[in-house]
DNA sequence: CAAAAAGTAAACTCTGTAGTATACTTTAGC
DNA sequence: GCTAAAGTATACTACAGAGTTTACTTTTTG
């Protein structure tokens, strides 16, 4: 047994607290003014610290930076993905696959991260070596193989590509619209269509017609 | 007849000279930098102008920025675009209508004007309202819809949704690779891979099967 | 409970940048 | 050729933002 107290579990140390504080304001301040144009006073102001706390948790505004995006970085690698499954439904896995990225592109972080980081890769180029960004891809590419062991996508020569295809449809309907205009939600009856005929489409090229 | 000199086309006045030294040097700074990280210091120097000179062409910054805007405006409007034909072969023109938009996306004044813009549009959303970034899909609408009263994508009940899909697909690899990573310039070969599969896979989708 | 670690406010340094002013020279056009 | 407009260099103002320092208080921990 330990000593921790039992109900709140929320109950941190002060110190966690104002470290959790600064990171949700620098998110929301990265998140509404990019990289260049966010000021450090207001990320203090915002997460009700003093400076001299700010510094104490992160060395540089670059640095701050660097550890919100490692920090949404690891929250990316949480969200679960499926495994091919013989046995289902070809279009129903692809679907789930679609919402699963779909749900990701548009999350809070993944938009919060994605500008910031535009603000700053656009006036540091170097900078965008240290984005992966395409953890995620790279197991759509896992899962296209397991379906053509299992006998499925005869006509695919070139899996990485179609990886692309199926990953950038999405991307552009559901990732680039809200960081390019304002903040267009997306609802559910859009997302669906948005889903179904990209799994529609994919299917038409790859399964369906030779 | 007139007593302009008749070798050098280029003979402008000292002032034109230096407003189009002006305009490339922002241009560039722009390009590299975004609008924030830019600085009206390193523009003059790069256009080897005074300040002085610089702020008696532009009031400010962000007059500079919104004139150049401007300019890109005008160049991108001249990149030609061809009608439907119903005579010529499909999957060919469809082909012609990727390499013509393909153009225009890594195009360089396209590609300037995205960096600079994005970058102001982050900090500054209302900005977005300016910028016309459909011109081109508006276009293809139409082109989609010259084909169907021919005869073709019978199956196409949304010629919007479908215009956006083919449209996306060429910007998801032709516009924003060199923008997000930092240049990679599309060689002949793959850009030919990117059209012929995208064509390819639009009309499984539209044509080919149901 | 005492020491160490982490918190606070506020003033400060330093640097970079937008934009202006001064004093002078060059170019254009009547 | 003379005037007005536009060029130049350089130095300036004003300000904002990244970090730092000071002097003090609160929280954590052995």
């Amino acid at each position: 047994m330990n000593d921790e107290p039992e109900l709140k579990l929320t109950e941190l140390k002060l110190t966690d607290r104002k470290r959790a504080s600064i990171v949700d304001a620098a998110v929301e301040e990265f998140r509404n003014r990019g990289f260049y144009a966010s000021s450090m006073n207001r990320i203090a102001e915002l997460a009700k610290v003093s400076k001299r706390t700010l510094y104490r948790h992160f060395d540089s505004k670059a640095a701050l930076f660097d550890a919100i995006v490692e920090e949404l970085m690891l929250r990316v690698d949480q969200i679960p993905y499926g495994e091919f499954n013989a046995g289902e439904d070809l279009a129903e896995q692809l679907a789930a696959v679609a919402r699963a990225e779909i749900e990701f592109l548009s999350s809070e972080p993944v938009q919060a991260l994605a500008r910031a980081g535009l603000s700053r890769v656009i006036g540091e180029p170097e900078a965008a070596r240290s984005v992966d960004h395409d953890r995620f891809h790279q197991r759509f590419i896992l899962w296209l193989k397991q379906a053509k062991s299992a006998g499925h996508f005869s006509s695919m020569q070139d899996t990485a590509f179609a990886a692309r295809q199926f990953a950038f449809q999405l991307q552009a309907f559901a990732f680039w619209p809200p960081i390019v205009r304002g903040e267009l939600v997306l609802n559910a009856r859009r997302r669906n269509k948005i889903i179904k005929e990209t799994v529609q489409m994919f299917l038409a090229r790859y399964e369906t017609c030779g």
